[in-house]
DNA sequence: ATTAGTGGTGTTTTT
DNA sequence: CACCACTAAT
């Protein structure tokens, strides 16, 4: 039988995708077409009715990574993607513990907490039983705790040999016994309380494996050891697992993956089948030889070298400038030539290793007026006002959420202090309650509180009681500005100076509520109900439905934290971790950074294998790049507020010097490699017909500037400078100004407003 | 109880 | 530099 879904698919993945129901691991390179095998074999196996869409589970680690599957599957196939098991562990394990919180043993409402409240609620409990702070780090304790549930070890399982290990194993005792009783969980727990869940209930198991005969998993390379297990335990006997990974973008260590799962991939789940993906259909020669060149370095691979039909195509391009703003302007100058050549900017990637390094880049593009968008970093939820609002949703879902409450019971301040807090802890420790029934009792005529003291505490609970009667009948966004108005939140950022943006933000989650609202993918990812057939000798209460959308919502701020925000859909240069670029394409890439310390990390040097993983992440970095591939460098660069002087990365050495072109400091020389790399583009999105005609900025006076070189002139904030350079015209146009103390900088004429002096 | 101001300290990557 | 924890002032 010839299906449609097959054509143009070549042999390695023709056979993948049409392989008989048996567990298989497919290793595949970067750009070898990964996702479409994966999501063609989905689509084939619901076509050729060996599965349903029901029958199927298909997991990935990203979120983006689920909804493109979920999209390209019904750009396949006339079916309803809704109510398919495709999503993340952490997503899917939510799902399940949601359909089955009785047999779980969590209230239906639980919270997800994220690495934040996570950290918080160690440092209460430090705080609580006189832990020195120096001797465990919060941060560092949480850290550990994450790792034991990565490793899917409960207190009592792990091995102390040591004090400090012991007092490790308590606090982390604690910290279970506090979740517990608040009802929060962590990302860890959510995957060791399913995996739980499943161990301990052979009915529920049973149900699930019977269900689920085609099991696919994104990324192999990324589980870890809870995860592999996770897998194992619901694939049982006759399952068939579909496993896509390439042990060399395995780039997640330190959150608890294991390269290793894929090697014992076939023993686990008794595969007889591995198929390898070599052929790529992204880069062209010269990245792509670069990228193999590199990754040989490595020992320990599971081997694989890719190759390309397309041509050699332009030389990598490496700059070495003499500071990290002197890469910016680089990255700017290359990057406009780019557009002017026809590239959308969106076709752009900017890659760097640590979040810290993308200021600089961002200050100058936006002093040259580029639009750029930022991933990562500081993520939506995660802003302090956002998580404010969500503190107060949260004590409407459930108020006996102590992290919440402890996060807003003073905000906007009303008066309860340390103090305060400290009393209504020991209430609640003593008679073993909430501080929420703590904040409750302590009512009127409670001897010894303070006058103040005590309406502090009556007015938030009032506020908290006032919000959950608002809530009862509102829809989503209706809570949300119930929140944002009862708290005082508002009045609170109306009040302060920097203010303004927070309230724009606040507008946004009240956006983003409506449309998580009206959005149909919302079953689809969360949904809390279990399947019409799943056994349920709890016999689950449906929750109300209001309440049911909060706990979804709430659910979809922690394991979400902000993957799609506004702007998506602008043509604007695309800047982000080389973690978060895994998985994702681009026209012409620049990475950055390219010196030891920072890419390879410093912190990656001492660990065994710490720089085969470094090298791991620089070869997902180089195979982003379709056409263009820019490496740059810094010899000096500000760091931890003073400035540093770093070598070259190691990788660079270990590049064939051959594929390279060194592009010289000099502005002039940097647009001479920009004709001779060629900048025209038979194909792809947006070459221009004609030839390329390159932007040349005018680099001294220019008839078109209202300044002049030598003019003074005054501007908001750095007040008064001199004009000492210019280029560009029009909306590009660009000066250059001394400020003396503030020292040089490059203003775009369009943003700052500057006036003659 | 709260705020403003100071000084010390450290930092990868993320579901 | 930026985020803390701590201290002095209101």
């Amino acid at each position: 039988m010839t299906s449609r879904l097959l054509e143009n698919l070549n042999e390695q993945q023709h056979a993948a995708v049409t392989l008989p129901r048996e567990s298989a691991l497919i290793l595949a390179g970067a750009g070898s077409g990964k996702t479409r095998v994966l999501t063609t074999r989905i689509a084939w196996l619901i076509e050729t009715r060996q599965a349903s869409p029901h029958g199927l589970l298909a997991v990935t680690f990203t979120n983006k990574a689920a909804r493109e599957m979920l999209t390209r599957i019904s750009a396949m196939l006339p079916i309803n993607t809704r109510g398919m098991w495709v999503g993340t562990f952490h997503g899917l394990s939510n799902r399940l513990l949601r359909a089955h919180h009785r047999e779980a043993g969590l209230p239906q409402t639980f919270q997800i907490m994220d690495t934040a409240d996570q950290v918080a609620l160690v440092k209460r409990l430090l705080k609580a039983n006189g832990l020195d702070e120096e001797h465990f780090k919060p941060r560092d304790v949480a850290w550990y705790i994450s790792a034991q549930k990565d490793a899917g070890l409960r207190p009592a399982a792990v091995e102390a040999w040591d004090e400090h290990t012991r007092q490790l194993v308590e606090i982390y005792r604690l910290y279970e016994a506090q979740c517990q009783r608040e009802g929060v969980v962590d990302f860890g727990e959510l995957l060791l309380r399913g995996h739980e869940l499943l161990a301990r209930n052979e009915a529920l198991l049973e149900h699930y494996r019977a269900r689920f005969g085609h099991i696919l998993v994104d990324e192999f390379q990324d589980t870890n050891r809870l995860q592999f297990d996770w897998l194992r335990r619901l694939a049982g006997g006759g399952n068939a697992v579909f496993a896509v990974g390439d042990d060399d973008q395995s780039v997640y260590s330190f959150r608890g993956a294991e390269v290793a799962n894929m090697r014992d991939f076939e023993r686990a789940f008794n595969a007889r089948t591995v198929i390898k993906l070599e052929q790529n259909y992204r880069s062209h020669g010269n990245i792509l030889e670069a990228a193999n060149a590199l990754i040989r370095h490595n020992r320990d691979r599971l081997g694989k070298d890719l190759w390309t039909s397309e041509g050699a195509g332009e030389p990598i391009l490496l700059y070495e400038a003499m500071s990290d703003s002197e890469e910016a302007a680089y990255v700017v100058d290359e990057a406009r030539a780019l557009r002017a050549a026809g590239v959308p900017l969106s076709e752009i990637a900017l890659l760097y290793r640590s979040n810290a390094q993308s200021r600089v880049l961002e200050h100058a593009l936006f002093s040259a007026g580029l639009p750029y968008r930022v991933y990562g970093g500081l993520r939506f939820f995660e802003r302090q006002e956002i998580k404010h609002a969500l503190a107060y949703l949260r004590l409407v879902a459930n108020p006996e959420d102590d992290a919440a409450l402890l996060r807003v019971i003073n905000v906007p301040a009303r008066g309860i202090g340390a103090r305060t807090v400290e009393q209504l802890a020991e209430t609640a420790r003593v008679a073993g309650i909430s501080l929420w029934q703590a904040a409750c009792s302590r009512g009127p005529g409670r001897a010894g509180a303070a006058e103040g003291v005590r309406r502090g505490v009556e007015a938030f609970v009032q506020i908290v009681e006032r919000l959950r009667s608002a809530c009862d009948q509102a829809t989503l966004p209706e809570m949300i500005e119930a929140v944002i108005e009862h708290s005082g939140l508002r009045t609170l950022y109306e009040a302060e100076r920097e203010g303004a943006d927070r309230l724009a933000n606040l507008g946004e989650l009240v956006n983003a509520a409506a449309q998580f609202a009206e959005d149909p993918m919302r079953l689809v990812e969360l949904s809390p109900d279990a399947p019409a057939d799943a056994p349920d000798p709890g016999g689950a209460t449906e929750p109300d439905p209001v309440q049911a959308i909060l706990v979804q919502f709430l659910a979809h701020a922690s394991l979400e934290a902000g993957e799609h925000q506004s702007g998506e859909g602008d043509d604007a240069l695309q800047l982000m971790t080389v973690h978060a670029s895994k998985g994702l394409e681009f026209h012409s890439v620049f990475v950055t950074g390219l010196e030891e310390g920072l890419f390879p990390h410093e912190n990656s040097l001492d660990d065994p294998g710490g720089v085969e993983e470094e090298r791991r992440l620089m070869y997902v970095a180089l195979t982003r790049a379709r056409r263009r591939l820019h490496l740059t460098l810094a010899q000096g660069r500000m760091l931890h507020g003073q400035t540093r002087y770093n070598v070259a990365s190691r990788f660079l050495r270990e590049l064939p010097t051959a594929l390279l072109r060194k592009v010289g400091g000099g502005w002039e020389d940097r647009q001479a490699v920009n004709r001779s790399a060629g900048t025209t583009y038979p194909r792809g999105a947006g070459a221009p017909a004609a030839a390329p005609a390159l932007r040349v900025p005018r680099r001294r006076d220019d008839p078109g500037l209202p300044f002049r070189i030598g003019q003074s002139v005054r501007h908001a904030r750095f007040g008064t400078g001199v004009i000492v350079d210019a280029e560009g015209r029009g909306e590009d146009a660009r000066v250059q100004v001394n400020f003396g103390r503030d020292g040089l900088k490059w203003l775009a004429l369009a943003y700052a407003k500057l006036e003659a002096a």
